[in-house]
DNA sequence: AAAATAATGAATGTCGAGAATATGAAGCTG
DNA sequence: CAGCTTCATATTCTCGACATTCATTATTTT
């Protein structure tokens, strides 16, 4: 009997897939905010023991995307207008940071990545003019390495590492809202204006469209409908 | 709002209780750099089973003190000045933005809790004039409290849990290195500065202070051996 | 002798079962 | 009937044992 699903080359264990495949499922909403996680239900799901189960919602919980209390098991993190906007203040102060290192420090190279992944993500965003409802996970992809590729050349891992993490909490609470206004939006001008001035190395300029953009998409946030009891926001 | 929020002890897990300690010993530098962590011999020093252990060690990787290489157990995530660098550049982003925020929105409790903070660090500050070597913990405690009370109004959690997970990394820095010019600098000066300036509103100020002071805190470090090796060895 | 391969020992990762704890229902007391 | 206690059930948490992988040494081959 092979403990492992994964027999090739890569070294992942279990611990490590589940955490990866818990991660998008509650990124994505599959796991509805709220949710209780018992460990049997989802040993069933995911088709392995409780170890590294436990140990995958150890790591989500230190991520922010799950609460763990003690003998209660763990629960997907709630959504809630106020942690959001929180989130998305200090996303913004992250983002702007790195974003000015980033045109100060960039080379070539990094100016050959943002002209790229602006290429596509003006393609995507010119398919967009019509769509209502959830994005296509092309426009997600690309947004996602837009911006990605704009902060890639600010020289701090650290830095990095916690604006990864602020933009996935901040993608699940945009994935589980409804964007009624996006055709109101011209994310095209917007995303192209961000590109010619971090080219152009005015961070000043860039920084300030950088927050308009992100605050204009928190603005534009609405929850639906809630899919589970829990999910609902109560302020304390 | 504490990140660590544990208002019933009766509702510790062992997870939770080894999580506090290691994460301790690793801050303190009981468990030095570059330390395998090997799950048997751990076992017998906190005497507990390895679920529990290993649950911890996972959390501790989220949050960067300790590396976990799949199938190749745990090991204290090495210091080295480059990681400390670019660690000291964004906690100095964090720290500016949420002070400059606690400074706009503090009320009279957040200027209160800075006055009792402030009074207790300059007594601490002024029994330090002759110390070499390790600084007393209870000018650790008061260090880390005039800052932590510094930010404590910004008003956005995440700014502050950030800010803690920066700090406690940075701290282990701090203690793994020899001030040898504690006595050249005038740390007395340097907090009532800021105290002052955050106590008279004037953010710009504060803010500049703040940066100034963590970058002479962090030219000041000096590695006081190279441990890394002979942590590597100690086999028991 | 050097390189490649096989064998050995040690450590990691995983599982199922059992102990500890919480949840909820039933019964008792005032 | 409200409030408290007791008991039963369900879930979480923890442990010891075992399968798997890694690292090192021994063996064979060219």
């Amino acid at each position: 009997m092979t403990y492992y699903a994964f027999d090739d080359a890569s070294r992942q264990t279990l611990a490590d897939s589940a955490y990866a495949q818990l991660r998008r499922d509650i990124i994505v909403g599959t796991r509805a905010p709220g949710e209780r996680l018992r460990i049997e239900k989802l040993k069933k799901i995911y088709e392995i023991g409780p170890t590294p189960l436990r140990e995958a919602m150890q790591k989500l919980a230190q991520d922010g995307l799950v609460n763990s209390e003690g003998n209660r098991g763990f629960t997907v993190a709630p959504l809630n207008a106020n942690e959001f906007q929180d989130l998305n203040l200090a996303r913004t102060v992250i983002e702007k940071e790195a974003l000015r290192l980033s045109i100060e420090q960039g080379d070539n190279l990094w100016e050959a990545r943002v002209v790229a992944a602006a290429y596509i993500m003006g393609k995507e965003d010119a398919m967009l003019s019509e769509a209502l409802g959830d994005l296509p996970d092309s426009w997600e992809k690309a947004n996602a390495e837009l911006h990605a590729s704009l902060v890639s050349a600010c020289g701090s891992d650290w830095l990095i590492k916690i604006r990864t993490g602020l933009h996935d909490l901040c993608e699940r609470y945009r994935r589980a809202s409804v964007n009624q206004k996006i055709g109101s939006r011209n994310l095209q001008a917007e995303h192209s204006g961000i590109v010619e001035a971090a080219l152009a190395r005015d961070a000043d300029k860039a920084c300030a469209l950088i927050e308009a953009h992100f605050g204009l998409t928190a603005a534009m946030l609405v929850p639906k409908e809630p899919t589970h009891k829990e999910a609902v926001s109560q302020t304390e």
